[in-house]
DNA sequence: CTCATTTCAGTGTTACTGACATAC
DNA sequence: CGTATGTCAGTATCACTGAAATGA
């Protein structure tokens, strides 16, 4: 912005909504142009990471691990298989799925975009000690926990 | 979801920044759908609030109190004035300008919608105590003040 | 028949970019 | 001239909806 910036309302910034979603902003910034430097969006990081951590996988299960919608898991899957880090292979025992594993290739790319991840959450919380940081994780887990349980 | 939800990725759950996310997800549901059974959306709720707060502004000035872009500005205001909610009328001293004005109906609206948001806060907060609450609030503005100052 | 899976096409909010004409 | 303003058109991410075809 060439002009100074304006104050925000009053009743926004009082509204810890507002603050959590201005949080959030800065934060996405950060994760996504870190992302987009290494060539890569949150979906696919998500992916990634869930085809890491319980392996190969059909697509509609891992949109139950990553909390993506099976539509959107599609497209995603396909950029990814474009670039050779997953692959998808019919299911013998379900023709209806498809087996996604991760080639070597994903294998480094998660781990080049784990290094992103970590080296963001230092900068997002950098003006808090490490016990501010337990702190803000304990409250956010618990609201995230709270809401999560009243959720069908 | 008919089937059982399944496990997140353990690295997502240990990254604030997922968990910033998450929470600015649940609480970003709970403001959409409060403001939709209003007839609002979020961007009608901020420009409200600033000409409250600043009384009648350009369109420009707008978008600077309320981090809007000035193309969006358009639109929102847009179908504010539809609704009867602002006004817009030329300013006599620079002929490149709209003054904006909020009528009686959008005074009425925006105490409306700070009721809604109100409510909300407590549903989004639930879990914790008013302590809690206030660490919450300014670990968040810590932070958001920390990489506010860090933008040109 | 019912249900799950994959896929395609489309919507909506928020955020941003580029371009243009007008006026300071 | 450079800059600010209002406007229009378009893009991108994320989240979601609906429908179709296939198969369990």
């Amino acid at each position: 912005m060439t002009t100074a910036d304006a104050p925000t309302p009053a009743r926004l910034l009082n509204a810890p909504s507002w603050l959590i979603s201005l949080a959030s902003a800065h934060s996405h910034r950060l994760v996504s142009d870190g992302f987009a430097a290494a060539g890569a969006r949150g979906y696919h990081y998500r992916l990634l990471a869930a085809l890491d951590e319980y392996g190969p996988s059909s697509q509609a299960t891992l949109g139950r691990h990553t909390g993506i919608d099976r539509s959107d898991v599609v497209a995603a899957l396909n950029e990814l298989a474009a670039k050779g880090l997953i692959e998808r292979t019919p299911d013998p025992s379900d023709r209806r799925r498809n087996i996604i594993t991760l080639t070597p290739d994903g294998s480094r790319h998660l781990e080049e975009l784990d290094a992103v991840l970590g080296g963001i959450q230092n900068d997002l919380l950098a003006p808090l000690s490490p016990s501010e940081r337990d702190q803000l994780t304990g409250l956010l887990t618990r609201i995230i926990d709270h809401h999560a349980a009243s959720l069908p």
